[in-house]
DNA sequence: AGACAATTAGACAATAATAGTCTAGTTGTC
DNA sequence: GACAACTAGACTATTATTGTCTAATTGTCT
């Protein structure tokens, strides 16, 4: 790692809790530059704007989510217990950092106005991944997806779908992998 | 109550937790009101400024502390039981809800600028309630001063610096409490 | 109904905070 | 000394916030 990608990380790694505590308008470049012990001047030596670097930081978690869910899905156990620890492992990196803050809307809304193209493709390629890894085990004869006359892709589309669903319900912070569980098992007894 | 009271008191209720999330300067009178409840111009019906609105806060605070500092003096248990209490309920009510803020620093110092003379007179008043405690005690002969040849105030006194001085310790979140104790024994062992 | 008090959304000007840029000076390294 | 990275601080343009005001709305009382 080059010491440019070093010092990068580690403002986003002052900034990450800056932006979960103030929101992202309340959060200034000042605050973010004490939070990483340098000045104002040397953020913007690395980041030409606010809103580059709360791109910055989507990149970087989305990437790193994105490397975790891969090992999960290529990790041991059966292709229902890697889903389910796959999108755990989504919902613990990406969402719920955020969901805890007090301005977790806002976040959710600049984040969709600053980084859509890569929240959109991050979800899209789990989708993808999930289906692949449907997809194989079909293959390989464990499962079979006959019985609901569906392609790996839908299937995986109506996970991610759930995930959604289950992570937005209320006080759903504690419930949710309780829920994810749950529909696992919905899901495993359909297509076992 | 009246209902005037009773309105004063909720938007008070709603400010605290956004005092403590912001900080004075960042907490804005739109954010409270939106916490409250109620419009922002509402809002300017019950206090004619943000300070205003932040000093009526502390006093409220303080003044609802001394009651409890009252009523822990004139609690069961020995003067030293009871001294124990009091600085404990003193410490957690107006310290520790702040103490615990990010913006805990910005907080005492706003405090200090808008309600400094509610704050000197609840520290007064603490000392003034401990000496009474201790001479009423020693009036009553089961302890005595004048092995350490001071007067119940001047002992007081001590026991609020100490208080603080263990508050300002670094990392004292959870070590306030068992500190305080220690000294507790230690002023016990020295006039009982 | 009509009077009344409390509330609201929204406009408004004055003030303050912030973003982003720039300069001059510092520090540490080759 | 040359160089790169940093810093404090000044600076302007933009934006947010404060505190005030008005007109409209709501619910309550007579």
């Amino acid at each position: 790692m080059s010491e440019r990608d070093a010092k990068t990380d580690h403002i986003l790694d002052a900034a990450l809790p800056v932006f979960v505590r103030h929101g992202f308008r309340k959060a200034s470049m000042a605050d973010i530059a004490r939070a990483a012990g340098i000045s104002r001047a040397s953020l913007y030596l690395n980041f030409n704007s606010k809103e580059e670097l709360f791109r910055a930081g989507s990149i970087r978690a989305h990437a790193r989510t994105m490397r975790d869910v891969e090992t999960a899905l290529t990790g041991p156990g059966d292709v229902f217990s890697r889903i389910e620890t796959a999108v755990a492992v989504f919902q613990r990196e990406l969402i719920a950092p955020f969901a805890g803050s007090a301005d977790a809307m806002e976040l959710f809304d600049a984040n969709m106005a600053l980084a859509k193209d890569i929240t959109l493709a991050a979800r899209a390629r789990l989708i993808a991944l999930l289906a692949q890894a449907l997809s194989d085990t079909e293959t390989a004869g464990l499962i079979g997806l006959g019985s609901l006359q569906a392609r790996p892709a839908d299937v995986a589309s109506v996970v991610v779908a759930a995930m959604d669903g289950i992570k937005h319900a209320e006080g759903a912070g504690p419930h949710f992998e309780e829920q994810m569980r749950l529909f696992v098992r919905l899901l495993r007894a359909a297509i076992s």
